[in-house]
DNA sequence: TTAAATATCCACGAAAAAGGGGATTTTTAT
DNA sequence: ATAAAAATCCCCTTTTTCGTGGATATTTAA
């Protein structure tokens, strides 16, 4: 008998998933919460094997919901519900203790598939593949300016917390130099200061 | 038939995928490759519905190699590999345009899934839960100082670019507060400054 | 109900970066 | 060969950050 806990803080899809999952032999709902609060104290007091776990909540975020069940409860396993199926969600699901991931327009099947999987010790992703793979959600690296060998090279020692100086003595080259090349980024990747420039490099794999 | 194709610099890995999908019906492997300039070239010539793709190259990083594939054949469903079943690696993965998720350590059943899977439009992440569940073993934002929400808000409009009295007016604070925010956070992370604390925040999804 | 953590604020000086000019030499590619 | 791009260097002023060392109120957790 896999015991099944739905926290979400909308009663109908509630309704919904309980529905689902009691149609499913040896599969029992013992418990549901609207929010994180009573999630917490509930998940004390019944049996629960995975946990159905919508990222928005009124409370608390999901997000940090599920990370305090996984210090709590280390030994449940959480599948993340929410209407989104973006990459972002997901991944930051996935970082915070989910070992799954379900959109709430899933199917019947797909609820009781993911149950399953996350039972046998596997992850579950389900989510519109058609919208994951459509790349105009994605900027291209392509319309990126490219910077220079030295650029990159200085860039990756800004990136480090050394000051213009620092790299001037590193590289062997005047600090004005060093200074050039930072402002140059900073033009050319249309940013407004270092943080910006650091944070832009970082995300397109400019530097590691 | 779905057409497969294999990138990983070790032929020996190669040969057992092969064997494996060479075994089912309707699956053929049309080629494969053993770094990423090959992957490209032949991706043009051969016909590929699914690419495995292994995260640790010679010349590229599977990352990378990752993101081209997508821009460049956006169609094709990307499977990645590795040896390891970190979440991190995970996260990494989807983020930069992966369909799925294998651990070398898979079965031939689990292969088959995979690819399976996202042939139908679902996600597939294999990997070890057990190990996700011990929560010793998570490097990640565990082992990280956290930051409290408000550092986090404050970060956030750092990474954008803001200077700390931007960000004092966005938030309604002194621009004092929003300065010791930014302090605490560079010696909560033990980094020198702004510039590295950026880096250290994007690499680490602290941030977008 | 307390202790701890968080959020708020300040001052001061030193260091660094930003923004605006320029300039020359060395490489690279056509 | 020669034009374009990259790399080097400088000045100046203003703005921002860094490094100290505080302080008090509010919130959260044990």
């Amino acid at each position: 008998m896999i015991h099944v806990f739905i926290v979400d803080d909308h009663p109908i899809v509630i309704e919904g998933l309980r529905a689902v999952i009691d149609k499913l032999d040896d599969h029992e709902v013992t418990g549901t919460a609207g929010n994180a609060v009573e999630a917490v104290g509930l998940l004390k007091e019944v049996p629960a094997d995975v946990v159905l776990l919508d990222i928005n909540l009124p409370d608390v975020s999901g997000i940090d919901l599920c990370k305090k069940i996984r210090k709590e409860f280390p030994e449940k396993k959480i599948l993340g519900i929410s209407t989104f199926s973006e990459r972002s969600y997901i991944s930051r699901m996935i970082e915070n203790g989910a070992l799954g991931y379900l959109i709430k327009s899933a199917s019947a099947v797909e609820i009781a598939e993911a149950i399953a999987s996350v039972m046998q010790g596997r992850l579950y992703m389900s989510l519109n593949i058609e919208h994951l793979l459509r790349p105009s959600s994605v900027i291209l690296p392509d319309a990126l300016p490219n910077l220079t060998r030295r650029e990159k090279e200085v860039l990756q020692y800004i990136a480090e917390g050394l000051t213009n100086n620092q790299i001037a003595e590193k590289i062997f080259v005047s600090p004005s130099t060093v200074d050039t090349h930072r402002k140059n980024m900073i033009t050319k990747l249309e940013v407004s200061n270092t943080a910006a420039l650091i944070r832009f490099a970082v995300k397109y794999g400019l530097i590691e």
